[in-house]
DNA sequence: CTGAAAGCGCTTACAG
DNA sequence: CTGAAAGCGCTTACAG
């Protein structure tokens, strides 16, 4: 039979149409009502041990799972979450959906995934989708902390969290900490003996682009150091980053040049690198360069490899997770956007002045 | 209320916790039984146009939405699907998991995301929690196309898809045409002019480099023209690349030279562009590359663009759902191993010699 | 401590 | 053409 494994289908416990066992074939076995079997492994209920381990044996013997669709149409839980996502790339949201699902699996609860590209008519097809599947919550993951799906997400039957993306007002709400990110990022420039810190980053209608440039302002003051001219604006691109490092050092250009280099992300950091490479700058000798996303292929690729803050993805997927259940569960959970860490990622592209590493 | 939208809540058709309205409300409204409602839903039975009419009209007005653990229960069908990755990047999984999910939600079918890193334990919790939720069938998709999960899907009760991964005897499995893709990679090449082709490639361990290997050779040939050299095997690195094309145009090294350069994947491609440049070598007009994957972060940032195969991996996904969509209803789905077409994406990386782009 | 019964929201023979 | 009834696999008052 196609899509079947290869030899010994007749000797596996449970080959494919064959009747699934149920909690009577478990109570039937262990000799007792299917109230009780249900008690003795849902943990319920009183009763000896001697009855709540007979009825264990038998289940494992048997290999028993609960249906959770029977389970749910009783219970009003589905333990089931619907994951609703714009990357169609799934650099943002696969991590994200990796932490949520790890969080959730000894719970019991599983994910299901609207991913793509999303029009308004998609989105209400997604929604509708999860509805009909009963789901307990719904996460909207984004792929920037200031857009929100094409369509509002009405009020739900179920809690709705936002993470990495942009949250309606009394919404509850999880983005990495731009901020924090980029202050961990300067400090160590900063501790590494650079005193002149440029900050090259992304267009400026991202709200990501302008908490970093903060955050970079912010630790600068702090240490009494003032930032190396204003924030450059511009794209998310290597492009940009290359560009900008070559204007920035120009021969005929300005007398006075950064020591140091905060990048709103790897691509411009790498864009950035390049350039200094070509003019002959050595990076991290001359220069030290810090990203921002630890976007893992990028990062490990630039010569040098790039030091960089990572958002903590994954976490974020389980953060937001655990506020779901406790949603669910009726406990409070404080509305409005929490600003999980950033963690920064250290490599060779930052180094005190003149240092040459092997 | 935490989670909820800002104003309007009392307003709203169906605010948190309210009674979902079910099949009964919908027949009483529209004065009917529940059977009739459920035949009329479901475009089933025979009855007078009236009468359905009058049904739709008042599940329409209620906003009804079928709860689908309730008739998964009795339809034995959940109308679910799981996904499990191992890519807990999401590079490969999240195009196929779009594909699938976009062919499905307009057959009223959702995807159960298992992501992550997997050892074999956590692939078992997994597995456990697809056959509790009563998934109709199962999709493994994979990094590479000669490695499974961490352990082997046991004989399951549904039937198993395999995607981009490794697929076990008798069991049906889609993966991209590398061969395909490299014989139109390699063609364009010649189409263009270019006569001493080399191929500069991943690891020889990978079942993929030596499919894209065999289509380089094959389609030269069939153009009565010499491969250029051996297959350079190394890694799927930049960095491979970038020294190989070093070498290659070494000054002291061979004489003779290749004027196309068909590169395994978009990271090689990329690195062997930065090589030849560095040299003073232009591309495309000099030498002309070709990479694999169309991964457009990087084939878009190469200078010049990349022209690349593009693997159509959502496509890939669709054309699996479809499949698994068969097989689900008992239609006979041929088993082995299926190779979905790739796509040549020209970019500005190949050309006719000495031609100099704008 | 244990069990018989009702019910979750549907679909589907079986009657009429 | 339409409906009353049984049942999918569970859980949970309600009795005992």
């Amino acid at each position: 039979m196609p899509g079947e494994g290869p030899e010994q289908s007749k000797a596996a416990p449970a080959g494919r149409g064959l009747a699934r066992v149920t909690i009577r074939d478990v109570a039937e076995m262990a000799g007792v009502s299917v109230t009780t079997a249900s008690r003795a492994l849902n943990d319920t209920g009183r009763m000896t041990e001697a009855t709540r381990e007979k009825v264990r044996a038998a289940a494992d013997q048997l290999g028993y799972r609960p249906n959770s669709m029977a389970r749910g149409l009783v219970s009003r839980r589905s333990f089931t979450l619907g994951l609703l996502t714009n990357d169609s790339y799934g650099r943002f949201t696969l991590p994200i959906a990796a932490g949520l699902s790890s969080g959730m699996v000894d719970r019991g609860v599983s994910v299901f995934l609207c991913a793509g590209e999303k029009d308004a008519e998609r989105t209400r097809l997604d929604l509708q989708a999860m509805e009909e599947k009963c789901v307990d919550g719904l996460i909207v993951a984004g792929k920037r902390i200031d857009r929100g799906l094409p369509i509002d997400i009405p009020h739900q039957r179920v809690p709705v969290i936002y993470v990495n993306s942009a949250c309606p007002p009394g919404a509850v709400g999880f983005v990495p900490d731009d901020i924090g990110g980029a202050r961990a990022a300067v400090a160590h420039l900063v501790a590494v003996g650079r005193q002149r810190i440029a900050h090259i980053t992304g267009p400026r209608q991202f709200a990501a682009t302008a908490l970093r440039a903060q955050g970079w302002r912010e630790i600068l003051e702090e240490h009494e150091l003032a930032p190396f001219g204003e924030a450059l604006f511009g794209e998310w691109s290597e492009d940009f980053g290359y560009r900008t490092a070559q204007t920035m050092f120009d021969p005929d250009g300005p007398a006075e040049r950064p020591d140091g280099i905060f990048c709103g992300n790897d691509q411009i950091a790498r864009g950035v690198i390049d350039g200094l490479t070509l003019l002959g700058l050595r990076v991290p000798d001359d220069i030290s360069v810090v990203g921002f996303d630890n976007w893992e292929i990028f990062a490990k690729a630039t010569r040098p490899p790039l030091t960089t803050v990572d958002m903590g993805l994954f976490d974020l997927g389980q953060t937001a997770g655990q506020a779901m259940l406790d949603l669910i569960d009726g406990k409070p959970v404080e509305p409005g956007i929490t600003r999980t860490p950033c963690r920064l990622v250290v490599r060779e592209s930052s180094a005190p002045p003149g240092h040459r590493p092997l």
